[in-house]
DNA sequence: TTGTCCTTTGTTATAGTATAACATATCCCC
DNA sequence: GGGGATATGTTATACTATAACAAAGGACAA
């Protein structure tokens, strides 16, 4: 599994690999891997960018879906429940996760001249703290941006 | 300065504490403390919650100023700009900063029973992983969520 | 004093993000 | 072939945020 979207790399096994994780996972789960979740998926997969809702709905309309909020609402909560997409918070935006049935805390780098987000793992961000305060914490969202290696390069 | 905005405390010792500081920051920086700006902060600080543009606005309408967004959220911009709030990503809402004036990296933890928001200081939340990709960090957001020492007593 | 610059606030309009509520369809299983 | 569960279609609306321009006021120099 790549560390990071920043690289360089064969993207079309990226996509191969990660539509197949997310099929293994339905079956698994007793999920319905559907056309149009998988549609979404398919569409967040295109690159290492991160999606608002409305852009995906355009291209679902391209396919002959209902092109209303909704169906991309529901797909992405779909994919986002079950951990095959992840929401960018400061972005409002959609990405496929890099690594659906692992468990994971991710943390996203953001670049924010040429939109590339990578997904990392992100450490115990704010356990103790939240330890120190008793809060019991159910979900945490880290996300940094900044400057992604190829772009410092293009603009030193 | 409080730890944690979970647990009890003199709250109008808070307020008369940030605003002070505030002042003092602004002072020290040639800003401008405008009475709009001083009273979205002193609204913002009315408790451990965060608010949501509108919602301001509406308390801003009631004393008589403008009750048109931009007048929120230039305030917004001012005050988060300068460390005197913070932007919860996951409430798409505003909060005061806690220890304004002092360099820090913030992180939210979240109650989802209460709405209560404590600011507390990250640690290096993304450093390695992002030395590792060769990403420069320029911003970290940190948010949890999760239930509160009082949330997890009063619903066990 | 008055004219110019600059910052702040007011105002109008619109863009962008997200969900509620209800209708229809589909599939599985009995 | 009827009943329940799940998924999708559809309509309407709520919520969040910014662009663009107008007007008011202070600071400061000519």
């Amino acid at each position: 599994m790549s560390q990071s979207g920043f690289t360089p790399h064969d993207h079309s096994g990226c996509i191969a690999q990660t539509l197949g994780a997310a099929e293994a996972l339905c079956a698994r789960e007793g999920l319905q891997f559907t056309p149009l979740r998988r549609r979404v998926l398919e569409i967040l997969l295109t690159g290492h960018k991160a999606l608002g809702a409305y852009e995906i709905l355009d291209r679902l309309g391209a396919d002959g879906f209902s092109a209303k909020p909704p169906t991309a609402y529901r797909a992405l909560e779909f994919l986002t429940a079950h951990g095959l997409a992840h929401k960018i918070e400061r972005l409002n935006a959609y990405i496929a996760c890099t690594h659906p049935g692992e468990a994971h805390n991710p943390a996203f780098l953001i670049c924010t001249d040429c939109e590339t987000v990578a997904e990392t793992e992100a450490p115990a961000a704010v356990g103790p703290a939240a330890k120190a305060a008793g809060f019991k914490v159910k979900a945490t969202t880290v996300e940094a941006t900044g400057t992604c290696p190829a772009c410092q390069a293009a603009r030193p």
